[in-house]
DNA sequence: ACCTGAACACCGTTCAAGT
DNA sequence: ACCTGAACACCGTTCAAGT
């Protein structure tokens, strides 16, 4: 399931099967590769380094040649996480009506919404802050701004064509976010059977919170 | 700031200056006392048994003859947190008009919303469902199913009323659970001031994002 | 330049022994 | 019945030594 990173290239030796290399060549890829399934399997907190140094194959002072400590390795698994994230919410983007921007925020919502049911501990580990410091985590402030400007260009195009009721936009934007998080949130945490929903409906009951606050703020 | 539980009821030795008792003699509540402290002062990741175990000061292995392991520690610490958010919430409550719902659930939004605010670690613990098994915490889900029937009562109180436009309650409840569930975590976890929202308009912009909401369904 | 392997301080948990 | 204190397995991290 994830990407083949077995290739260990060895430059001098063209042999068939050849001796496990000292070097590992590709040891920050492989350990971030590793995280990201020990958080999938079980949850952010089964990420250890010491288990990833032991599937990457290596010792356990490995690691901290390529990462000053476990916290750089969650900083390192939540920047992949975050980039792919930002791919798919890009990709879904593209399928909502170029000239219907309250249309595109709806699809802004749900494919927020799938990603993270489908990938909740790789969506806990960028959104819950405890697992890294985010002063050190350029690329994923950088990948998270870029969608949060893109939220609020697409809500402005909106109200600019007339689609959205009197409301502030920031206040609009925010509320939104706080909706959709909240939903995401719910139903990692636990809380939707006690809400009455089912595992097989959360999907729709997410969509239907996002229409709810649609109706509230369109014309 | 933490309810005193320094009386050691030794009933065999009236001396003003006794020596510490082998038999501690209220050790689990300051166990849970001491990990709510911890979690206070850092987080939820800094309760751990062994520190518990010293502040109350006993030996390590103490703590297991009344909580067979650290979740049932944390799970104990839940039931606490939990109970003394409901106390706050149901004063809250006691403050809006009895004979207008809708001003209820807005109050019931804004009491939950500032107690999160104000109580961070503690509501982490209670929300995220990392920290313990829900089925073991009895007195936590009763008080939590509580809050739920609570809100939905009010809601339909709302609808009874007239107060509101013709939603689908369930959803209405979900989606206004969401919001604020969403807002909360978005302070706790550090993401407002992404969005532009300094730290001391935080309860203002919640409010406003709870207006936002009441005002799409209110008729 | 990168990895090994032993070491250290820490934690959760157990258990025989003490009171 | 409850607590001590040593023990064990585990983790993050460091560092001299190897390649």
């Amino acid at each position: 399931m994830s990407r083949s990173a077995k290739t260990t290239r060895v430059k001098s030796r063209p042999s068939a099967v050849q001796a496990k290399p000292y070097h590992h060549g590709d040891l920050r890829r492989v350990l971030v590769e590793a995280a990201l399934r020990l958080a999938a399997d079980g949850g952010p907190d089964d990420i250890s380094v010491r288990e990833a140094a032991r599937r990457a194959g290596v010792s356990p002072g490995a690691p901290f040649r390529h990462f000053t400590s476990r916290d750089a390795l969650m900083t390192a698994v939540a920047e992949e996480a975050q980039r792919r994230f930002n791919t798919e919410i890009a990709a879904a983007l593209v399928e909502a009506p170029a000239d219907d921007p309250l249309l595109q925020f709806r699809q802004l919502g749900r494919a927020y919404l799938r990603w993270a049911l489908r990938n909740p501990a790789h969506f806990e580990i960028i959104s819950t802050g405890r697992y890294f410091d985010h002063e050190g985590a350029k690329a994923l402030s950088a990948d998270n701004g870029e969608l949060i400007t893109m939220t609020g260009r697409i809500l402005e195009a909106a109200q600019a064509k007339g689609q959205l009721r009197p409301v502030d936009l920031k206040t609009a934007l925010i509320t939104g976010r706080a909706l959709v998080y909240g939903f995401a949130r719910m139903a990692i945490d636990g809380h939707l059977p006690r809400w009455g929903v089912a595992s097989d409906e959360i999907e729709r009951r997410g969509d239907q919170a996002i229409d709810l606050f649609l109706a509230g703020i369109v014309r």
